[in-house]
DNA sequence: CTGAAAGCGCTTACAG
DNA sequence: CTGAAAGCGCTTACAG
C-alpha cells in the first residue's frame, strides 16, 4: 500500500506548475511543455488554451527542474581573487559577454586569495554541475579537481596555470612583458633597478621576477638582493620595501612595480620624495595617464584573458578533444613619463 | 505494459550518483543520503563503507537535484549595470560576503543599462529561482517582476528605486549628497557653478540636480540653463559639455560632476585648461587623492550598499513581513583640494 | 539503525 | 497533433 502522502516541501513559495497549466488549459502536459519550449506540433487553438493559462496563473518555467533533466546547466562558475578587485572587472564582464552568447548563466565567487577558500567555492560550483569551470588560482595544488574534470567539467585556468594537473591555461607574457619594461629602464640610462612584487608563491610574481632578472642580466648590470623584495601587496609593506630601497649607500633610481597594487603604493611613496625616481609598473590601472607624471605600465589586457579563456571553455564543452594548451597573450609597454624619468645620478 | 527505457541523457558526463554507491557500499540510498548529509543515525561502520564507496567512485553530491527537492536554491541574483565598472566591485563583493555567510552562491550579470536585458536577465534568475533578487535598475518599470515577487522571490533594489511597484529600496542620500557637494563650492566663493550628470532618466542623476539646485537657490544664486547639462556618460559628450559651460560669456568657475565616469572626463578637460576651475564630484574613484590637485568627492559607500540590501534580502527570506522600505545611506564630503579652488575671476 | 516508496518539476521516448 | 509513463538525482515521510 502507498503511504497516503501530501505535497509539503515549500515548492518555491507556491509556484505553479506545467501540471496546474496543463489541468487549467484542459491538456496534457506534454502539450505545456511544447508551448513553453516553442517546440512544433500544438494548434494555435490549443497553443492560446495553454497561453492564456499561463498568463493567467503567472507561470514560469523552473529552469532548476528542467537543468536535472537535461543534463546540461547552462551555467558556467568563474573563481576569482576579488569581485571588487578592479583587475577583474573586465574580465568578469568578458567572461560574462562569452557566456551569454552561449546562452549561459555566471556564478562567481572571490577566494581572497586563500586556496582553501577557492577549493570549496570550485567544488560547490561543481556540485551545482556547473558546466564548466573558470580559475583564477589562488593555490597551487588543483589535484583536487581531476575526478571533475574526469566527470565532465571543463576547466580553463586564467592569469596562472594549475598546480599538480594538466590543464588549460590562459595567461599574459609575465615574464616577457617585465623584463621588456626592464629593459627599458635599463635603456633610459638606469643601472640600479629596484623590483617589487606580489608573494613569491604566486606564479606571476616569480615570472615577472624572472623577467626583472634576465633584463639586468642582459644588460650587464648586477642585482644586489636588496633592490628586490616580494611578498604581500599590502601598502604598509610594499611602502617600506620600496623606502627602503630608496635609501641607503646604494639607492635604486628606478622601481619596477610587480602589479597594480603595488605600482599604486609606489606612485605614493614617491610622491613624497624630493628627487625623481623613473617607474614602470606590471598592468595598466585607470587614470595613469593622468597623474603626474604619468605612470608607464606594462600593460596587459583583462577583457582579452577573459574572452580567449571562455572560449577555450566552449570549445571543450561541445567536444574538442585537444590535448591540455598554454595560451600566452602578449603584454604591452605603455610609456606614459614616469618610466622615461632620468637617472637622478 | 512499462516502455522498456534505458537511461539515456548525458547524466552529467558520467557522475556516479547516490544510488551508485548505495549499490556499491551494499546500502540503501537512505543511508548514503544521511551519510553525506552528515545526519545522524547511522552505524560508524556503514558510514566507513558509505564514505569508502563516496571515495571509489568520486561522488559528489549533484545540489542541482537536492534544490530541486528542498525547494530552496541557496542562490542570489544579483542585476547590475555592469561588471566590469569598478564602483559595482565593491557592492559585487560585499553581496557575495553576505550570501556566503548565509550559505548561498552568487548569479550575476550585467544590464548594460538596457532595460530589455535587465528584465530578460532578472528574469532569467527568476526562472533558475534564485531565492532573492538584488537589481540595479537599468528601467523604470518593474512591474513584470511582481508576479514573481508575490512568488516568493524575496526582491531588493539598490542605487535606485523600483519603477511601477512598491519594493524594498537601499540608496546614497543622492540629493543630500549633491546639495552638500555644490554648498561647498559656493561657501568658497563660486557663483557660477556648473552641473554634468547623467541622462535624466537616470534617478540618480535626476536627484543629483535636484540637490544642486537646491544649493544654488538657497545661496540666493540663479542657474543658467548653460550650466546644467544631463545625458550619456560617454567622455565626448561630456567633454563637449564641460566645454561648452566653460567658454562664452558667462563660464563656470567650478563643476559638480554627477557620478565618477562624469568626473574623470571632466579632470582630463580641466588639465588641458590655462586656469584653475574648482571640481567637486559625486562618488569616490581610486587615486582620486594622487591627482594634482587631489579631487573633492562627494563619496557614497557601495559596499554599505550591497552590505545592507542582501541584509534586507535575508530578512525578508526569514520571513519577516515588514512593509517595503525604503532605506537611504550617507554620502560624505572628502575634500582634497579640487573642490578647494577658489573663483578665478 | 536502515531502507523502500513517493515526489520535487521538468524532459525523453514513446504510442496513439 | 496530443499525452501517459518513466526518469533526471536527490529528500521527505514513513515503516520496520
Amino acid at each position: 500500500m502507498p503511504h497516503n502522502h501530501r505535497p509539503s516541501g515549500p515548492r518555491y513559495g507556491n509556484r505553479p506548475t506545467m501540471k496546474d497549466v496543463a489541468a487549467r488549459a484542459g491538456v496534457g502536459l506534454k502539450t505545456v511543455s511544447r508551448v513553453v519550449n516553442g517546440e512544433p506540433g500544438v494548434t494555435p487553438e490549443t497553443e492560446k488554451r495553454v497561453q492564456e493559462a499561463i498568463e493567467a496563473l503567472g507561470f514560469r518555467r523552473n529552469d532548476s527542474a528542467r537543468v536535472l533533466r537535461k543534463g546540461r546547466t547552462a551555467t558556467v562558475g568563474l573563481v576569482l581573487e576579488d569581485l571588487a578587485d578592479p583587475f577583474y572587472g573586465p574580465l568578469n564582464r568578458a567572461v560574462e559577454e562569452v557566456a551569454r552568447a552561449h546562452g549561459a548563466l555566471l556564478i562567481n565567487g572571490s577566494s581572497a586569495q586563500d586556496p582553501d577558500r577557492e577549493r570549496e567555492l570550485a567544488l560547490a560550483l561543481c556540485a551545482r554541475r556547473v558546466d564548466g569551470l573558470i580559475v583564477i588560482p589562488a593555490g597551487n595544488d588543483h589535484r583536487y579537481l581531476e575526478p571533475e574534470m574526469r566527470a565532465g567539467v571543463a576547466t580553463v585556468f586564467v592569469d596562472r596555470p594549475a598546480g599538480g594537473i594538466d590543464a588549460d591555461v590562459v595567461l599574459s607574457d609575465n615574464y616577457g612583458g617585465a623584463r621588456g619594461g626592464v629593459a627599458h629602464l635599463v635603456a633610459g640610462g638606469h643601472r640600479r633597478v629596484g623590483f617589487i612584487g606580489d608573494h613569491p608563491r604566486i606564479h606571476t610574481a616569480t615570472e615577472r621576477l624572472r623577467g626583472y632578472r634576465a633584463a639586468m642580466a642582459e644588460a650587464g648590470l648586477a642585482v644586489a638582493e636588496s633592490w628586490v623584495s616580494l611578498g604581500s601587496t599590502e601598502p604598509g609593506r610594499v611602502a617600506a620595501a620600496a623606502r627602503s630601497m630608496l635609501a641607503g649607500r646604494e639607492p635604486v633610481t628606478a622601481v619596477f612595480a610587480g602589479n597594480n597594487r603595488v605600482t599604486v603604493t609606489v606612485v605614493r611613496v614617491l610622491a613624497s620624495l624630493q628627487r625623481p625616481v623613473a617607474l614602470v609598473g606590471f598592468d595598466d590601472f585607470e587614470l595613469a595617464d593622468l597623474l603626474r607624471p604619468g605612470v608607464t605600465v606594462v600593460a596587459q589586457d583583462p577583457a582579452a584573458l577573459g574572452r580567449v579563456a571562455t572560449d577555450r571553455l566552449f570549445q571543450r564543452l561541445s567536444g574538442t578533444n585537444l590535448p591540455p594548451t598554454r595560451i600566452e597573450l602578449p603584454t604591452r609597454l605603455v610609456p606614459r613619463g614616469s618610466g622615461e624619468l632620468p637617472p637622478a645620478d
